[in-house]
RNA sequence: GGGCGGUUAGCUCAGUGGUAGAGCACCGGCUUUACACGCCGGCUGUCGCAGGUUCGAAUCCUGCACCGCCCA
């Protein structure tokens, strides 16, 4: 009560009020004034903690971001008034692929990694035609120098926008702390035996030439064809057809596989058959991932054609007989050779002599002319639209490729995951299944190396033999306090530098990290788990994750992941899964399709409040659609700030007198007021930032609409100075609260009106409580909702019919009969009577209202 | 093929068993002493389809259709 009563603060108010200009004035002010700061010597009862999703600054900035953090934001500024001391950093995620595409463009140069650094290097002023080759030191501090501007405008925007982030605490995910946490947590899973390096199949970018992992992939309809062909017996029956997509593979077979139960082909399993042109004898084999529908209901197995080969390969033992290169194309082979027995090696020699060199999609007509040829091929091949696996951001198939590669183990903690999914708290809640649905589906440990340059590499060296061969499977490692380490140009403990790559001496791992094993430790790295174990525990574990529902099976889930190996907890206690902006069409926003609007100059155009309230008015998980030729949401949000202004004015213009609040209509409206805080207090809880938008912005369109009208003559003093007084003070109880209400939602706005009449920041004032508000009424006064309730209704309807009559609103009424249902106003009837412009009000039985309007004044 | 969400006024969407709602758009009116960046009013519906439960269904159940997303 004291926020409202405290009578010395002076009230100044503004000629014109106006939005514009607020968001720099108050961001100037905030930021000297510290309001957003994380008070670090809080417990971690008394803290709220964000693990804010690390925009990729190498992407351009959308309305989709403004939409998504918006949401975030009005979930923190809540918390923070609730009292909780609030950690909410920002992170820039700068680290992969994304940003070496955007500055090898944008320079016009190319990393090559075995050049040494060259201190004296200028980037081109633009690209030229040819792609300049630049050392992997030079290529990263161009990355560094780019992600540094982006981030200046990721900033910006976030500041217009009104994030209420502790700038003092950004991070990146390329930063030294970055690099020392993924390090750390990379080691220590290495010592443990989770993290291991394995020479193994794995899913291959021939364009990129780097492995990818499951979490990146995408399933993509290309155009193929069936070709059926035969494979030749000893014994009848004489030939056994397969249909494949991939004949160019025949030359990687090692096994034919039917169903175990397919009654076609049992008695073939356990004896050879020949493979077509290179006459290499290869067992059938049973098991039951063979589909009996698919094609012939036998499939040959290749090393490796697809994932299932690869199940294929590791449960029956079979034999690897690998053909395409890391550059996508099919390596020479010396047929009859060891792994290469053929009964044929000659021919076998002379067709696959025609296909060495060639990439996998040159190779096939070739080999199905040879097919022909021989008459291995039964009849034409069969075009087919099928579903084939593309690295997300890659342009040609996905091969698989035997190669070391880095893993941490995810299969065995299954269970484990599930069960922590179960402990989240989703919302929606029904954005469980997709988490649910990934893991249930996981067919692999997590292939954490990537053969790149701008990222964390791995902390790791290997010993050089006397004979000059690298010992990978002793890799010497640094001791946690020397992270991070670039073990391309540092030495190891022990070693010197110059000893580098001789025999005797030491190589460094040349991979970098997926960028997912850094961000899957955002919590870690924006809580300083290694170096500031103080924070850390009074952070961590974090209570909300928001991010994007398609980033379920990537971050949401690394990061459960990691934070399970390592802390045995989940990173926080709730996940908060935001939609998409869709175009009027229903499509999603993307760059690609060339519908993405730049957000800023919707933020100059509709206020940051504006837009914001666009962005708080989509349900939580839900979709929304926006046109940019009709930005009617902002526009709502936009008159809404300005209504705020105007409404505050006049509730501040004649603050004077005041006094104890007695009229019926003031004691309704603040017990209507106090329903509404706790049921906002109740949602907001719940994450349900919409709905309590929704309904304090309707309660707030009828206080402005009825109830001020209601009492405007009263205020103004056109009964009693009690009367007034009782009016002045019920709307500063209001306005008060209205303020706070509004504040998470429309941040500059409500700080501008809270500054004319309340010291401090709105976004430091306490959340309001429906106890404080009908304090000083002595409690809910449930009757008086009624008469306020009444008198509304009363005053709809007169001016229902003064529309219908086409007379002004102030057109006075002589005499108003209302029918008996409005009796319950009565005790409001003063008020209602001036705000309807009536001069004599009567009840009666009657069915409709009759307003006998006095005579015009002579003009 | 599996999972999830959606389908309500011309548009964007609220609405979890009790007389179909809001804003925008459209139409009409109002120089109202906070606001014309405003105010008052009006028009607008097979609540996707078909069954079922119920005294009563936009709401609960079953099936189907279409749109979207995730996974295979």
């Amino acid at each position: 009560m004291s926020d409202v009563t405290d009578p010395h603060h002076p009230i100044v108010l503004p000629e014109k009020p106006a939005l514009e200009g607020l968001e720099a004035k108050w961001n100037v002010r905030w930021e000297a004034d510290g309001t957003y700061r994380f008070d670090r010597s809080r417990t971690r009862a008394e803290v709220y903690a964000v693990d804010t999703p690390p925009p990729t600054v190498s992407g351009s900035l959308h309305i989709g971001h403004v939409f998504s953090y918006s949401h975030t934001d009005v979930i923190a500024r809540f918390q923070r008034m609730r009292g909780k001391a609030v950690f909410y950093p920002m992170g820039w995620d700068d680290n992969g692929l994304p940003t070496e595409r955007r500055v090898q463009n944008y320079y016009g140069i190319r990393c090559d990694p075995s050049l040494p650094y060259d201190s004296s290097f200028r980037a081109p002023e633009k690209p030229g035609k040819q792609p300049v080759s630049v050392s992997r030191p030079n290529f990263i501090e161009l990355c560094n120098r780019l992600t540094a501007e982006d981030e200046k405008a990721f900033e910006h925007l976030w500041r217009y926008l009104g994030l209420s982030v502790d700038w003092a605490m950004t991070y990146a995910t390329i930063g030294r702390a970055a690099q020392r946490v993924s390090q750390a947590a990379f080691l220590r899973l290495l010592a443990r035996g989770i993290a291991y390096q394995v020479e193994a199949p794995t899913l291959w970018d021939v364009d990129f030439r780097t492995a990818v992992a499951q979490a990146e992939l995408e399933d993509r309809e290309q155009p193929g064809a069936y070709h059926r062909i035969r494979f030749r017996r000893a014994a009848a029956p004489a030939f056994v057809e397969i249909d494949t997509t991939r004949p160019e593979l025949i030359p990687a077979c090692v096994a034919l596989v039917a169903h175990p139960d397919d009654e076609r082909y049992t008695p073939l399993f356990g004896t050879e058959v020949m493979t077509p042109l290179f006459a290499v004898p290869v067992p059938v084999r049973a098991h039951p991932l063979a589909d009996p529908g698919k094609g012939t209901g036998i499939a040959m197995i290749c090393t490796f054609g697809d994932l299932t080969d690869v199940t294929w390969w590791r449960e029956l033992g079979l034999p690897v007989r690998a053909v395409i290169q890391p550059n996508g194309t099919l390596r020479p082979v010396a047929w009859g050779g060891p792994g290469w027995e053929s009964r044929d090696a000659g021919r076998a020699q002379a067709a696959y002599d025609q296909l060495a060199g060639l990439p996998a999609i040159k190779a096939r007509p070739r080999i199905v002319e040879l097919l022909r040829e021989a008459g291995d091929l039964i009849g034409e091949p069969r075009p087919i639209m099928h579903p084939v696996k593309f690295y997300e951001k890659g342009e040609r198939p996905l091969e698989i490729v035997t190669s070391r590669q880095w893993f941490i183990k995810t299969m065995e903690y299954r269970e484990e995951l599930m069960a922590r999914g179960r402990e989240l708290q989703w919302h929606p809640e029904y954005m469980r299944h997709r988490y649910e649905n990934w893991v249930n589906g996981l067919a692999g440990d997590w292939c954490v190396s990537r053969q790149r340059f701008f990222g964390v590499p791995f902390p790791v060296w290997y010993p050089v033999a006397a004979d000059g061969a690298v010992e990978h499977a002793r890799p010497i490692v640094p001791p946690e306090s020397r992270l991070p380490v670039d073990p391309s140009t540092d030495a190891p403990d022990g070693y010197r530098g110059e000893q580098r790559g001789q025999p005797g001496g030491f190589v460094g791992d040349p991979d970098v990290m997926d960028t997912w094993a850094t961000s899957s430790l955002t919590p870690q790295i924006a809580a300083g788990w290694l170096d500031d174990p103080d924070l850390f525990g009074r952070v961590f574990p974090m209570d909300l994750r928001p991010q994007a529902h398609d980033i379920i099976r990537t971050w949401l889930f690394s990061t459960v992941l990691r934070s399970h190996l390592e802390h045995r907890s989940l990173p926080w206690s709730h996940a908060a899964l935001s939609g998409f902006i869709v175009d009027p069409d229903r499509k999603k926003m993307s760059k690609s399709k060339g519908n993405v609007v730049t957000p800023l100059a919707l933020l100059e155009q509709f206020g940051s409040d504006g837009v914001r309230y666009w962005a708080a008015s989509a349900r939580p998980g839900g979709d929304a659609a926006f046109d940019p030729n009709d930005p009617g949401q902002m526009k709502i949000g936009r008159r809404l700030a300005i209504k705020i202004l105007n409404a505050a004015r006049f509730a501040l213009l004649q603050a004077e007198p005041r006094g104890a609040i007695t009229e019926p209509l003031d004691r309704g409206m603040l017990t209507s007021l106090s329903a509404l805080v706790e049921e906002a207090t109740a949602q907001l809880e719940a994450y349900d930032y919409a709905r309590v938008l929704e309904r304090t912005e309707r309660f707030f369109w009828s206080f402005c609409d009825d109830y001020l009208e209601l009492v405007k003559a009263r205020r103004y003093g056109d009964f009693t100075p009690d009367a007034a007084a009782s009016a002045n003070s019920a709307m500063l109880v209001a306005l008060s609260t209205l303020l706070r209400l509004f504040a998470p939602y429309l941040p500059f706005v409500t700080e501008e009106v809270w500054s004319w009449w309340r010291p401090g920041s709105v976004h430091q004032a306490r959340w309001p409580t429906a106890a404080e508000v009908v304090a000083p009424i002595g409690g809910p006064d449930a009757a008086s909702v009624t008469v306020c309730l009444q008198s509304q209704a009363a005053l709809s309807e007169v001016r229902r019919i003064k529309a219908l009559a086409k007379r002004p609103v102030k057109a006075v009424i002589e005499t108003a009969v209302l029918p008996r249902a409005f009796e319950a106003l009565t005790p409001a009837r003063r008020d209602v009577q001036a705000a309807a412009h009536i001069r004599e009000l009567t009840f009666a039985d009657v069915a409709e209202a009759d307003l006998k309007f006095a005579e015009e004044p002579a003009a």
